[in-house]
DNA sequence: CTAGGGTTAG
């Protein structure tokens, strides 16, 4: 007999990862054997990790007759991450109507999650669970995990919905794998967050799984009051949270700014000797940053092992947002030493560090190097950077110039800047005519009258600033309140611009009263030009006097321990006003504030800021 | 063959 000794051939190919040399020998051995043959095969698929392979092999299998076979095709898409081979697979299945019936639920379970796990193509798992629904194939339990993460990816409540309906209906909704999915998938669809809560709300058996599901969900909608709030509930039901509870939970300190609970949560971490993964600590990173200690972030970049380009973009992005840009530029370089290849998010960050530091030359030539030494092309949001550096310097024509040349569209946030520009550095009329473009684009966005509003103010085109407020007024329009959160003895307390019904109203206003008498003393004078108001001006102090920022402020001052650090975020911009009436602050109280806006952070200490009055 | 997670312009 021939055969053990040509089996012993195919191994030896298979062994080299030379499945088309071993497949010759497998003709061969089919000739003996056909059993030895398909199993052969499927040992053959496992070592084809091209496409190109995969169809070789596949070709051959034709001339053995095992096209069909299920066991092949399984393997066929399992062994391929290839979008190609996926739908291969699928194509043979769908041609040959008359041998459908020896596929089974694996084999199409099979497909689905291939296609689940794809970029572009998660609709077809759907299409290929209606492919078998059609061809009386019941679906299991392990279909539904697969299907609905494919319907996460398609933010598609409805369709997320009918899922839901399906899994009902074959009796699996009541399978924990399927529901935590299912909490994943519904808070992953647009309005989809309340059937979420109420397939978790729901469930007589929750694993960590579930609870990590929801909270997850609420930090990912931004939802982030939710999400810890939620964990409080987890800790109360005595469920240990695991590292990947916490990185929700940290997303969601990030997202509020909340130091002091995000210093809990690594304080628990350690407490709970939870596994502080690669994930995790650039969760911890991430939290830090966006919490104004970018010096605590550090620590804990420095101590990781596994740097990942995630790590790296993390600490480059929070340096930025700290204006400390040439530390941001310096890592960015260690990170090239240490043959970590920079991505397109990665230069987000360091562009965006050269923008807020206002390193225009090193900025200039990382954006070039970025096409010419990576190969990465730029998005909108590398040009925004540029537009914003070139802005900030005043070189505004220079950032008109670039958003002609960009091959986007501008949007809103490119027009914004332009206009942020025009008004720092007098183009008034140049701010106006594209602020009316802005306003084209959305002209639902009540703020972006606001803009407008200012420019005529800074013009004293009084005439037009009181018909763009009547054109607001009339069209129902508002501006965004701002808001200022403070977290102080591990409460977050929230400031509203003007609220006279805050629990601490008096003491508050008592307060505002008192530094603004220390603060004129000391030599502030109120900077009221940003005020949309149409009032006196002495109502117009009055007005950016009650901002939310310094609403915060005020009961900081009156809550915390002298020389203690305040820490605030504000859901706007600073205005000029609150910025300097800060810097005095500072000084006059002798303390460190910490202001994270919008786009940045500011450190005030000692009557001046970190962002050298450049934001 | 099954579930939840990290970085993204102003």
């Amino acid at each position: 007999m021939q055969f053990p000794s040509i089996k012993k051939g195919i191994c030896q190919s298979l062994k080299n990862n030379s499945c088309v040399k071993a497949l010759h020998s497998l003709h061969y051995t089919e000739i003996f054997n056909k059993r030895a043959a398909e199993q052969n095969c499927l040992a053959l698929l496992k070592t084809c990790n091209s496409f190109i392979k995969l169809t070789q092999v596949h070709a051959n299998l034709f001339k053995l007759g095992l096209q069909n076979n299920p066991l092949v095709l399984t393997k066929f898409t399992s062994t391929s991450s290839n979008l190609n081979a996926i739908s291969y697979a699928a194509s043979i299945i769908l041609s040959d109507d008359s041998s459908i019936y020896l596929y089974d639920a694996f084999l199409f379970n099979t497909i689905i999650r291939a296609f689940a796990q794809t970029k572009d193509a998660k609709h077809n798992a759907v299409f290929i669970y209606c492919v078998m629904l059609r061809n009386a194939i019941l679906p299991n339990k392990f279909t539904f995990p697969f299907l609905l993460k494919a319907s996460a990816g398609l933010v598609d409540l409805n369709l997320g919905k009918q899922v839901h309906g399906s899994a009902a209906k074959f009796g699996f909704d009541k399978d924990l794998y399927v529901q935590n999915t299912m909490i994943h998938m519904y808070s992953s669809c647009v309005g989809g967050i309340e059937f979420a809560r109420n397939v978790f709300d729901r469930m007589t058996e929750r694993s960590p799984v579930s609870w990590s599901a929801m909270i997850g969900g609420y930090a990912r909608l931004g939802q982030s009051r939710d999400a810890v709030g939620l964990f409080r509930e987890m800790q109360i039901s005595g469920v240990r949270a695991d590292e990947i509870t916490m990185v929700s939970v940290l997303s969601a300190c990030a997202d509020l700014g909340a130091l002091e609970l995000g210093k809990w949560a690594e304080f628990y971490i350690e407490k709970e000797g939870i596994s502080k993964t690669e994930e995790l600590c650039n969760a911890l990173i991430d939290m830090f940053a966006k919490c104004g200690d970018v010096d605590e972030a550090l620590r804990v970049f420095c101590k990781m092992k596994d740097k990942t380009i995630v790590s790296w973009t993390s600490v480059i992005g929070g340096l930025a947002m700290h204006g400390r840009g040439t530390e941001a530029v310096a890592l960015f370089e260690e990170m090239k030493n240490a043959n970590v290849t920079p991505d397109d998010v990665s230069f987000i960050g360091l562009l965006s560090a050269c923008s807020h530091a206002g390193l225009v030359e090193e900025g200039s030539r990382y954006f070039e190097s970025m096409t010419s030494d990576f190969g990465i092309m730029p998005k909108i949001e590398h040009y925004g950077c540029m537009v914003d550096m070139f802005s900030r310097t005043g070189l505004v024509y220079k950032a008109l110039e670039l958003v002609h040349k960009m091959p986007f569209e501008p949007n809103a946030v490119i027009y914004r800047t332009l206009i942020n520009a025009c008004r720092a550095h007098g183009e008034l009329e140049l701010g106006e005519n594209i602020t009316k473009q802005l306003i084209g684009e959305e002209p639902l966005h009540g703020s972006n009258y606001v803009l407008l509003s200012n420019i005529y103010a800074k013009m004293s085109r009084w005439e037009k600033k009181s018909d763009t407020r009547q054109f607001m007024e009339k069209k129902g329009l508002r501006k965004i309140p701002g808001c200022t959160m403070l977290e102080l003895n591990n409460k977050i307390y929230e400031f509203v611009a003007g609220d006279r019904t805050h629990k601490h109203f008096k003491e508050i206003y008592k307060m505002l009263d008192e530094m603004g008498r220390k603060l004129k003393k000391a030599g502030y004078v109120s900077i009221i030009s940003d005020v949309l108001l149409d009032i006196d001006e002495e109502d117009k102090e009055d007005a950016v006097n009650r901002h939310s920022e310094k609403l915060a402020i005020a009961f900081a001052l009156l809550n915390s321990p002298p020389k203690t650090p305040i820490r605030i975020v504000k859901n706007l911009r600073v205005c000029g006003d609150c910025h300097s009436a800060t810097k005095f602050i500072s000084k006059v109280y002798d303390r460190e504030i910490v202001v994270r806006d919008r786009n940045r952070f500011h450190h005030f200490r000692d009557g001046s800021c970190s962002c050298k009055d450049f934001w």
